[in-house]
DNA sequence: TCTGGGGTCCTAGGACCC
DNA sequence: TCTGGGGTCCTAGGACCC
């Protein structure tokens, strides 16, 4: 018989804006988003495309929220200031926010650039300060504060540490569940998105407490049995999946939106050099992480935002920049192209370590 | 007001093999 | 000649997440 699993949920506050803010605190209480172009500007004087992919607190008073177009953003809040993204950046930060909490809990799930569950079971009862501590040290390390979720399992954990952000501390146990999880919109459940969401609705459902009490017969009929039967235990708090500690990737990809929307026909040598370009560059990510693929696939967004894939498999596995654009571009004549297009993209999947991956005969 | 880039997982049909 | 069921691989699309 184990002890009662407390599993923590830490996610940073506004992740990419508050990077940038370390290093250019002039900006500190303004409304900032990052997203889009080159270089600093004001939101109104942005013309291209793009979405927010983080928006201060400051500027999510203006109603501004990741995920939203600049277009739409920028009429919301035209003076609030736009910085490009520098992944590079948040990657040295998030590694050594990760390696100051692995310091005091070295059990770490990642779940990408900013968030991370954290086995905290064997902290003997005293998770909150298990829990200050690694807030403390993510401080110590970067300057930035970041909320956390304690709970018996990573679905509760996840969903805890939304409730109190920024810089938040949340304890969940049993008990809590009926009086602070229920009342919780259904979509506060990772895994359960917009189409869930709106099938739900049309049940009547809207909140966690009410997919808890819905027949879960219903449910496995209306979501499949196996989504079906989920839904009803996510609801209840109900989740035993472990921590992943290790992973390997399944595959590595480059994709780009153009400026403007370009014809297959017509802008032939501006896609063909674009086309090469991602080939290269994901060639140059196999190789830096040390992997080599056997399917290629190509990823083609039209004009009126209709996505459609083509993939292959080859012979061997490769990281050959121009194995990968000839396989690609047999893809690519598999594809309808009458549209116009505004995205391009390139996939390298079933991959291998490059260690192992020597193809028998190469 | 149009909607980024990098991923994972699931489903489903057909091919192919036993 | 007709009829099986299971397993795996391949391909395409879609939901969802950070």
């Amino acid at each position: 018989m184990s002890a009662a699993r407390r599993i923590a949920h830490l996610d940073m506050d506004a992740y990419y804006a508050s990077v940038e803010l370390l290093r250019r605190p002039e900006l500190r209480g303004l409304p900032l988003v990052i997203g889009g172009g080159r270089g600093l500007a004001r939101l109104a004087d942005y013309s291209g495309r793009g979405v927010i992919t983080t928006a201060t607190y400051e500027a999510r008073a203006f109603g501004l929220r990741s995920g939203m177009s600049l277009a739409r953003a920028a009429a919301l809040c035209p003076q609030a200031v736009l910085l490009p993204a520098d992944f590079d950046e948040y990657r040295r930060v998030s590694r050594l926010f990760k390696a100051a909490v692995a310091r005091i809990a070295p059990q770490i799930e990642d779940r990408g650039i900013d968030e991370i569950f954290i086995e905290l079971s064997a902290h003997g009862g005293d998770e909150r300060e298990a829990a200050r501590s690694i807030k403390a040290a993510v401080r110590e390390a970067t300057g930035l504060s970041c909320s956390i979720g304690v709970a018996p399992n990573k679905l509760l954990a996840k969903i805890a540490s939304e409730l109190d952000k920024p810089d938040g501390l949340t304890m969940i146990e049993e008990g809590d569940l009926a009086p602070r999880i229920w009342p919780l919109p259904a979509n506060r459940i990772n895994g359960i998105g917009p189409k869930a969401g709106e099938k739900l609705a049309a049940l009547g459902i809207r909140s966690i407490g009410e997919l808890a009490a819905a027949d879960r017969a219903l449910l496995m009929r209306r979501f499949g049995a196996g989504t079906g039967a989920w839904l009803h235990d996510a609801a209840h708090g109900r989740d035993e999946r472990a921590l992943v500690t290790e992973r390997e990737p399944k595959s590595i990809s480059r994709e780009t939106t153009f400026e403007r929307d370009l014809h297959p026909r017509r802008d032939r040598e501006a896609l063909s050099a674009i086309f090469t370009r991602l080939c290269e560059k994901l060639a140059e990510d196999l190789r830096r992480k040390g992997y080599r693929g056997r399917s290629v696939g190509i990823k083609l967004r039209y004009d009126n935002f209709q996505t459609l894939t083509r993939d292959r498999t080859l012979e061997s596995h490769t990281d050959d920049a121009r194995a990968i654009r000839r396989a690609a571009g047999e893809c690519l004549r598999r594809a309808p192209l009458e549209r116009r297009l505004r995205l391009l993209g390139v996939r390298v999947g079933s991959l291998a370590a490059a260690g192992e991956a020597a193809d028998l005969f190469g």
